[in-house]
DNA sequence: ATAAAGTCTACCGGATATATAAAGTTAAGG
DNA sequence: CCTTAACTTTATATATCCGGTAGACTTTAT
């Protein structure tokens, strides 16, 4: 199960790039029906690690700070609720040996979860925000969403 | 991420299914670095499902009721992790509606996580414990882990 | 009877999830 | 320049879960 922070954030930039402007945090939380001061945050969070941008003042807001065809859904789940691997050993980004398993070659169930892990990135890494659009616009150019698409 | 509760029942049902016969709860801690008293947990809560069977008294033990082949992962992840669905409109055996989110089908990223669930069930759902063995004895026929494999 | 096994119930410390609160900072507009 | 409406930061709260331990009890073979 991903967090309901992570649902939240993704959500948030959907909104973001359906608006394709600025938004501010409030009227994000009232659309999406987010609470408003734990959305903020996550939207700080999500800045920190460059995804969006924000203007503070009278007239401030979120925007995004990259096309929504370049914010994958891997790349933000990553950052709200850490690894995609079922096994610390599995991840790329967070990487730690299990303390039991005597060896991991060997691992019986290893072997198993590194398909479990292969497929989850093949979907998460390949489908953008842009995938997600209310208005199909933009979203149909072959590098993104109808490559993951056309995979199953 | 699965649970360590699920991975040590994992490794506990292939090494019953390597033995072949009973095991005691000290002998399968033991061979496979689990906490004896965290196993006893684990094997009671799949004795209750109907995974294994036990012996009390001595001469006691624990066996497998199922033949390994029969024994999927995805059936032994929900036992004891819970729903596979990464949301929780989309689990099979416990769904609930999201909450927030108005209506549940034009949802943008239910769309996504289903296809991360489908392809996760694709693997969990047709490996079995008999995949994991050490001898590759009959884990060879076609109905379960080849097809798992083709696929991908 | 006793030793050795599983069974049951309770508990515990730490971490994580889901927020809420309060006290700042910044910037626009009058 | 001062007010207001936004974002920022830090702290707090609370509930639940995770990983594990403890101890008393029941069953069975010898």
């Amino acid at each position: 199960m991903i967090s309901q922070k992570a649902k939240y954030g993704l959500r948030a930039l959907v909104a973001l790039a359906n608006e394709g402007d600025s938004l501010m945090i409030g009227e994000i939380a009232a659309r999406e029906n987010i609470p408003r001061k734990f959305l903020e945050q996550i939207l700080l969070e999500m800045k920190r690690h460059g995804i969006v941008h924000s203007r503070r003042g009278k007239l401030g807001g979120y925007s995004l700070l990259m096309p929504p065809d370049k914010i994958t859904y891997g790349q933000v789940l990553r950052i709200i609720d850490g690894p995609i691997a079922p096994l610390p050993c599995l991840s790329r980004i967070a990487y730690r040996r299990c303390p039991d398993c005597k060896t991991e070659e060997t691992c019986e169930i290893r072997r198993v979860f590194a398909r479990v892990a292969e497929s989850a990135r093949e979907v998460l890494d390949r489908t953008t925000i842009a995938d997600s659009l209310n208005s199909p616009l933009l979203a149909n150019e072959p590098g993104s969403g109808a490559c993951a698409k056309a995979h199953r």
